[in-house]
DNA sequence: CTTTTGACGCGTA
DNA sequence: CTACGCGCCAAAA
């Protein structure tokens, strides 16, 4: 039987993804947080899961970075500059480094 | 089955 | 302010 919901849940990956699209607009959350809501996973798992993101999910990967408030590079290419238009879009401001205030930004929690 | 590789966090100097 | 190291766990080949 499936529940006409459940689409997570069996993998961790499944559970940080679910995550992550609980953030709202105009926020951001970094690694270890998410890792810490989830509880017993490590901050790398969520960099990880982040980038095995698939394309056809919804979830806001752009909204993901790391506690400095900065956005990672990441291996490849050049989603980093579509990270950062994408989360100006949302609302968000960086600093002449390419920092974002997590002091304002930073999302509370579910 | 084993091995390798990761979008990291954070304390301490 | 910068730099370094350690810890952490899972998925994919």
């Amino acid at each position: 039987m499936k529940t006409a919901h459940t689409k997570s849940e069996g993998s961790l990956f499944n559970r940080i993804y679910d995550l992550v699209e609980m953030v709202p607009s105009g926020r951001v959350a970094t690694y270890g947080q998410i890792a810490k809501y989830i509880g017993g996973c490590s901050p790398r798992m969520v960099g990880y899961a982040m980038a095995a993101v698939p394309r056809d999910s919804d979830v806001p990967w752009q909204r993901i970075i790391n506690f400095k408030g900065e956005i990672s590079a990441r291996s490849g290419g050049d989603g980093e500059i579509i990270q950062r238009i994408l989360l100006e879009a949302e609302g968000l401001t960086f600093d002449a480094k390419g920092c974002i205030d997590l002091k304002r930004f930073r999302w509370k929690g579910p």
